[in-house]
RNA sequence: GCGGGCGUGAUGGAAUGGUAGACAUAUCAGACUUAAAAUCUGAAGGGGUUCGCCCCGUGUGGGUUCGAGUCCCACCGCCCGCACCA
């Protein structure tokens, strides 16, 4: 047998099996020691892993597989986020059910999963789409309905007029349906609502405690709640239709109600819809609105445009004063009133729209300086900047922004034109999906009596195996007995509900379902009490609005209904935000000059540049982008696995790049892991053949401590790639080293461990061969010993002028006085004194000299 | 369009406001080898040099500071989110 050879493929089956006979990454509940609660975003179950799954995962091991070698009780847990849309294509394009779809994916995952080591408590997985686990949800939404966290409204949705069905945003290209390539049309449907807007003003106030959450995700979030404060009155209007006589509009800048220019209302403002009817050219531009998508994005982008109504409303301080009432597409009826006040000189928005239908544009303030009027950029200057005010009507000549609002807002109110309010952007959560694959809305409509929700005792209710998916459209609605019941409260003939919940609703509770995954009710009381709240949350930012504040308002609402306790409200500690995987993308042309996706594996470079293994194309390549399956820049983690080994995967997902940035995936960079790795084994060999005493063990010690101690600081940072770097420079120096065998087999048995979160498998087998006690996952972390840490002379840079010019060593606590007089008779300070003086001299003990001249 | 983030050698990156480029990749040179691979040792931001050193350098342009990659302002480029992708 080879010795020094490096063989993944033989240790690394070898001690996950060790592990699982051990059970040592079973989360037990024990009251005697600390608990540490590691989740990472659960994965959609697509079939395959992919590399930024290897980096997410592996951040969360090394932090789970640190802290219980720290002796905290660690549950790290894993499940599947199973319900969803690519299913059901799946269904369509393959026809196999989505559920032997979904759940063939996951065991495919699982055992990707596992071949990758991570230390993860399987005995608690389940999968969103598991009757028990979506039966719980079904029982928590009827606990929120009771609560009246929960109500019916109209919204739109995207519909496509061919296949009859809605469509999701991402389903829209182009304003068109992606199958059918009809244009998609806006249509109102009851839906069903949580009341999340109730807890506005309580998500923005809690996110002050969130202190180990990132400051840019809390920002992001407390722009998306949005809270304003602002004046909502009436025009009066002039030769509207019936009921129409008032339009209540709602601006954060009352003050400048003077620089008024227009009134802008929602193409699905009451009043446009009246309209219509008497007009064909509001009926037809409305028609136009409608057929832009409901995203947010969609109709920012659009061309700003509008159709003059014909009527017009009078200025609430001069009622001789008319405004023209104009229907803008850029007018969100879900925010505010759907009705505004153009005031073009202080909106960018507002004056594009009054220059393109030839409004008036009127300053009400300048700059203090060179105040100039407005041509074609809006002056909007910080709310907190003082400015010259022309049309002032309650406030100073000179004043900022805020007070000339909050005197406007007085104003108004002393004269009853309206009153100052509080407003929320952030929309109730509408969680009604016309599909299949998601769990059933436990409801069931009574013609008798109404909207009742479904007896507990029923639930859960299971979505039907027999349905087919030959035809667009919700297959629960045409399933031919599904819907049939009786009703819970009379017991007559009555039809369930067919609408599903958002997949966001799986997913803002499954790290409460964790603590107790096989409980009979949502959550165990006891579980929930030990194991709440997650004490480190990883995944990608592209989660920091929606999933976040969705749990942290699900966390709210199960507390109130019992699910939860007070304390896990905030149910992530912690948070971190990672970034993604990318790679280089190798495109070739077609004949028709369209682009030709390859996979890297296909790709060979020579001194030319890069080309096709198989022909010699030359090949394009592409800096790096995302991974992603169409564009082929995609690295199989099993082909790495089974070349490499795990330990090379997760040692290259966590050098180099820090790991809140994206990381590129290079061939080159997987073969330097591996050899990096395969050195490590082969000096660990040599130490443990090695015998008898040598020199600089003192040395090598002390290198250790300072290895113990900077790898430490980096994980328990998250600066994964820095400890890397430093278990690379002390693995130099360990190699490097003289010392005797006990110290080098200190040495390396340390190194081992420090290495143990990252590449676990190599990490034993060396702890094994140095003759370490038990499992190296169980072994408590090493201790830097301060002392070994000390330098006893430090070296200080001499700046001149702020540029380095010399260094001196100087003993540690050598007094600032002496360190001066040693500096100023350095030969570069000399020289450059000139036989002067210094200007100035600053002296930082321990850090740096700078001579100022 | 709106909100948020990022930008440092050939490359990935390091750097509590205090020596910019740690550590690694690729490259080059040397050792070992019949040879190659592997391994080991070493060099290396750019430019200049009288070989003492000097100048320039962290996307661009300004500012604060004894001192700025780091803080502030503006701009450019790229990335994420925008409520039915997950």
């Amino acid at each position: 047998m080879n010795m020094s050879r490096f063989a993944p493929g033989e240790i690394e089956p070898k001690w996950q099996s060790a592990w699982e006979k051990a059970g040592t990454f079973t989360a037990t509940r024990d009251e005697t020691r600390p608990k540490y609660y590691v989740l990472e975003m659960f994965p959609y179950p697509s079939g395959n892993l992919h590399m930024g799954h290897v980096r997410n995962y592996t951040m969360g091991d090394v932090v789970a597989r640190y802290k219980a070698s720290q002796g905290f009780s660690v549950l790290h847990p894993m499940g599947w986020d199973a319900f969803g849309l690519p299913a059901e294509n799946a269904a369509m394009e393959r026809k196999v059910h989505p559920g032997d779809w979904t759940y063939a994916n996951i065991d495919n995952m699982k055992a990707q999963f596992r071949s990758l080591g991570l230390s993860l408590d399987w005995s608690r997985e389940f999968a969103t789409c598991d009757p028990e686990y979506y039966g719980q949800q079904q029982a928590m939404f009827i606990d929120f309905m009771e609560k009246g966290l929960v109500y019916r409204k109209n919204a739109v949705v995207n519909w496509d007029p061919v296949d009859m069905t809605v469509l999701a945003n991402e389903q829209v290209e182009d304003g068109k349906g992606w199958r059918s390539g009809a244009p998609v049309e806006r249509r109102e449907l009851t839906q069903w609502f949580f009341k999340i807007s109730d807890f506005s003003e309580e998500l923005l106030d809690a996110l002050d405690g969130l202190d180990n959450w990132p400051d840019k995700v809390k920002l992001m979030q407390r722009n998306w709640i949005g809270k304003s404060r602002g004046l909502q009155f009436a025009f009066s209007t002039v030769d509207a239709p019936d009921g129409f006589d008032r339009i209540e509009v709602y601006t954060t800048r009352p003050d400048t109600l003077m620089g008024a220019s227009f009134v802008g209302i929602s193409p699905d403002h009451p009043l446009a819809k009246a309209l219509e009817r008497d007009s064909a050219e509001i009926a037809a531009f409305n028609a136009e609105c409608r057929k832009m998508g409901t995203s947010e994005e969609e109709m920012e982008k659009a061309e700003k445009k509008g159709v003059d109504t014909g009527l017009t409303v009078r200025h609430p301080f001069d009622t001789g004063w008319e405004l023209p009432v104009y229907i803008a597409n850029f007018i969100l009826m879900d925010y505010g009133t759907g009705a505004i006040f153009g005031c073009p000189a202080h909106d960018q928005r507002d004056l594009d729209f009054a220059r393109k239908y030839d409004l008036p544009v009127t300053d009400t303030f300048v700059a203090l300086e060179n105040g100039a009027p407005v041509e074609n950029t809006a002056f909007t200057p910080p709310k907190t900047e003082k400015v010259r005010w022309l049309r002032s009507f309650a406030w100073d000549e000179t004043a900022t922004g805020e007070e000339a609002i909050a005197a406007a807002i007085r104003f108004c109110e002393e004269n009853g034109v309206g009153h100052g309010v509080t407003k929320f952007r952030l929309r109730d959560w509408g969680l009604s999906r016309q599909r299949y694959w998601g769990c059933p809305i436990p409801v069931i409509h009574c013609d008798d009596c109404g909207v009742v929700p479904e007896k507990k005792e029923n639930l859960p209710v299971e979505l039907p195996k027999d349905v087919s998916f030959d035809k667009p459209g919700n297959p629960l609605d045409r399933h031919p007995t599904w819907r049939d019941c009786a009703c819970p409260a009379c017991g007559k003939p009555a039809q369930r509900e067919t609408d599903t919940m958002d997949t966001f609703v799986d997913s803002s509770w499954y790290y409460a379902r964790f603590t107790s995954p096989g409980a009979a009710t949502p959550t165990n009381a006891a579980d929930a009490e030990y194991w709440m709240n997650v004490d480190q949350y990883i995944g990608g930012v592209e989660h920091a609005i929606l999933h976040l504040l969705y749990s942290r308002f699900f966390a709210r609402a199960m507390q109130i209904c019992g699910h939860l306790p007070q304390k896990a409200v905030e149910p992530f500690d912690a948070l971190f935000t990672q970034g993604m995987v990318t790679h280089e993308i190798y495109v070739t042309r077609d004949e028709r000059d369209r682009p030709v996706y390859h996979l890297p594996e296909h790709i060979e470079w020579t001194e030319s540049g890069a080309r096709l293994g198989a022909t010699g194309e030359a090949v394009e390549v592409i800096p790096s982008a995302k991974m992603s399956k169409s564009k082929k820049n995609v690295v199989d983690p099993v082909n790495i696995v089974q070349a490499y080994g795990a330990d090379t995967a997760r040692w290259f997902v966590l050098s180099d790049s820090p790991p809140e940035r994206d990381v590129e995936w290079t061939a080159a960079g997987a073969e330097a892991a591996f050899k990096h790795l395969s050195r490590v084994w082969r000096i660990a060999t040599d130490i443990a053949g090695a015998e008898g005493p040598g020199t600089g063990d003192d040395d090598l010690l002390r290198a250790m401590h300072k290895a113990i101690h900077d790898v430490t600081m980096g994980i328990e940072s998250f600066g994964f790639n820095t400890s890397v770097a430093k278990l690379y420079a002390f693995t130099n120096t360990l190699q490097k080293s003289k010392a005797g065998a006990d110290a080098r087999r200190e040495a390396m048995r340390t190194l081992a461990q420090l290495m143990s979160p990252m590449t676990p498998h190599l990490a034993e087998e060396i702890w094994a061969l140095l003759g370490g006690e038990g499992l190296v996952a169980a072994a408590p972390w090493p201790q830097a010993d301060p002392a070994m840490l000390v330098e006893d002379t430090v070296i200080m840079p001499i700046q001149i002028n702020g540029k380095r010019r010399a260094e001196i060593s100087v003993p540690k606590d050598m007094s600032k006085e002496e360190v001066e007089k040693l500096a100023l008779a350095h030969d570069a300070v000399i020289r450059a004194l000139n036989g002067g003086a210094p200007k100035k001299l600053i002296v930082v003990p321990g850090r740096i000299i700078n001579v100022v001249i």
